[in-house]
DNA sequence: GAGGTGGTAA
DNA sequence: ATGCGTACCACCTC
């Protein structure tokens, strides 16, 4: 059989699924390339500057990525392909920022470069002098400005710069816990903790780390925060994360109560360790006013800052970071995507990638559920044809999301699962609030309050409720070990990070068989079935695949 | 409930 | 081709 790679001038790669060799080009690819469309037979990859620099970050090099682009390419590779990559590895790199007696310096052996880019517009309104041709001087306190403006024009710097050390505070893990006994870290986990220390030097100090959901991102987490003992913020994206955080923290290493500070819409403490909200940081009293908790980066001296679901930073927690590069940063997310193409300022902010491992590798080594992946497809009724027909676009979308002939399958589906624990997602309130009430389910939106949520998760970890119907809020964060399966009835049009963190909520293993199940459902000949295939790109990448279940097919498959 | 925020699309 | 303001829905803090 011949090779499934075809390698194109326009830096695409195009993969053919019906070939022997598709795993392994897949897993080699990827690395280095963004998934872009995924129809049935052939997939399109994209080489761009940032897959290739965040490749370059954690430790490939261009001859590796020829590699394994020539083991699986058909044709020879176009000159300009070769070019481009060479020319994007090397960038990353040829720039360095370093300090030196209290100066922050760009420098470079290559003197023309730097002269070119110190004539950069967006560049020179940060440089302070040319000391000579291979030495600017930056002004201080733009550290952070002047590392988005490289990457903006193409150039990303490797920060050597250094970090301030914080204020010390013992931090040591517990190997024996009262909830896991003889608890200890994975070698994937510790893979990352040392990816990100290097001997706590000017290279390891600010990154991201992209695990899986359920793979132990706190346990990295925290391991990190053992190396550095220091007094660290942890930022998370709402208050049961914030809980669970805490929990985590109490449980797996020596720190007390009275070390931990929570800063939330409810309390708000500061202590050796801090876990606050985005939310919180963010919050202002008018839309143009000040934020009016950002004291509470300078109060403390920390040494680290955590971001959790470093994916979705809010714009004015980058402009906080911006402020703040000489302290460690440490990034964690499962998926490292955004569809407003904002992650290179997370690349630039945060730090750059340094360690990322397959879903599917951790499937196979049992640390993660198999999961199995279903689309059913449910036809349009005709009394809402009409009224579709004639919709605006984005009323076309929630009149699909919302057809009501899904529900049957929810009940099916729920039938065929009756044993299980089963989680219900949704998009739209309405909808959940209809399904809640015809099945009698427990329901969590936004405005459920923290104490009902958390009373909520409990029940259903203890499986005193085994269907829970959970709004957005459940998208992120939520630790719950036993659902084994998830329902998604509808999704944010064409968000890839949104499904992979709702496949994420079953990932967690299991005990006896260690498989889940994850359900979309969806409206066929509407525009839901295109944004459903835009969601799904991310776990395709991942070496996910959907069986596609007409209403037919589902109900001879669920012997209906 | 008001007023702010993020994510997404066209 | 890309950039930027707008619309829409849901979430969070006060």
């Amino acid at each position: 059989m011949s090779k499934p790679v075809i390698i194109q001038s326009d830096n695409t790669i195009l993969l053919e699924v019906n070939n022997s060799d598709f795993e392994n080009a897949r897993d080699s690819i990827s690395p280095f390339s963004e998934l872009e469309k995924s129809p049935e037979h052939i997939h399109t990859y994209r080489i761009t500057p940032l897959s290739l620099w965040n490749a370059a970050a954690s430790g490939m090099n261009y001859k590796t990525i020829l590699e394994k682009l020539k083991n699986f390419s058909r044709y020879d590779i176009p000159e300009i392909v070769l070019t481009t990559v060479k020319e994007q590895m090397q960038r990353y790199g040829l720039l360095k920022l370093i300090m030196k007696d209290g100066e922050l310096l760009l420098t470079s052996e290559d003197a023309i470069l730097l002269n070119e880019i110190a004539n950069n517009k967006k560049v020179d309104q940060f440089v302070d002098q040319r000391i000579n041709d291979h030495l600017i001087r930056i002004k201080k306190n733009y550290r952070g400005h002047i590392k988005q403006a490289l990457i903006k024009i193409g150039f990303p710097v490797q920060d050597l710069a250094g970090y301030e050390d914080g204020d010390p505070c013992k931090i040591e893990m517990r190997l024996k816990t009262a909830h896991e006994r003889d608890f200890s870290i994975r070698d994937y986990q510790n893979s990352s903790i040392n990816s990100f220390y290097k001997g706590g030097g000017p290279e390891g100090g600010s990154g991201i780390i992209v695990l899986p959901c359920g793979a132990g991102k706190t346990i990295v987490g925290i391991g990190i925060m053992s190396l550095l003992s220091t007094e660290t913020l942890i930022l998370v994206t709402n208050t049961i994360a914030l809980r669970q955080w805490k929990e985590e923290l109490l449980d797996k290493t020596y720190l007390t109560t009275e070390q931990i500070g929570e800063f939330s819409g409810e309390k708000k403490e500061i202590m050796p360790i801090t876990i606050a909200t985005y939310n919180i940081l963010t919050y202002r009293k008018n839309k143009n006013g000040p934020f009016q908790h950002f004291e509470i980066f300078n109060t403390k001296n920390w040494g680290l800052i955590i971001y959790d679901e470093v994916h979705l930073l809010p714009a004015p927690v980058f402009r906080m970071t911006s402020e703040i590069q000489s302290k460690r940063r440490l990034g964690l997310t499962a998926t490292l995507i955004r569809e407003d193409g904002m992650e290179t300022d997370v690349f630039s902010l945060i730090g750059p990638k340094k360690f990322d491992m397959p879903w599917k590798i951790l499937e196979k080594s049992n640390w993660i559920a198999e999961a199995l992946c279903t689309e059913i497809r449910t036809e349009i009724p005709d009394e809402i044809r009409l009224k579709y027909s004639l919709a605006k676009d984005r009323e076309k979308f929630r009149i699909a999301s919302e057809n009501w002939k899904k529900i049957d399958f929810v009940k099916k589906i729920m039938e065929h699962h009756s044993d299980s624990n089963i989680l219900i997602i949704g998009q739209y309130i309405s909808q959940l609030e209809d399904l809640s009430k015809m099945f009698k389910l427990p329901l969590i939106t936004g405005s459920t309050p923290i104490s009902e949520r958390e009373e909520m998760y409990k029940n259903f970890r203890e499986e005193k409720i085994k269907i829970l119907v959970v709004s957005k809020v459940a998208n992120f964060s939520i630790d719950l070990p036993d659902a084994n399966v998830a329902i998604q009835i509808s999704g944010t049009f064409g968000s890839r990070q949104e499904e992979a963190q709702r496949l994420g909520r079953i990932l967690r293993p299991k005990k006896g068989e260690n498989r889940a199940y994850f359900y979309t459902i969806i409206t066929s000949n509407t525009v839901e079935e295109k944004f459903a295939h835009n969601r799904q790109l991310f776990l395709t990448e991942q070496g996910y695949s959907y069986i596609i279940l007409n209403e037919v097919m589902f109900k001879e498959r669920f012997g209906l």
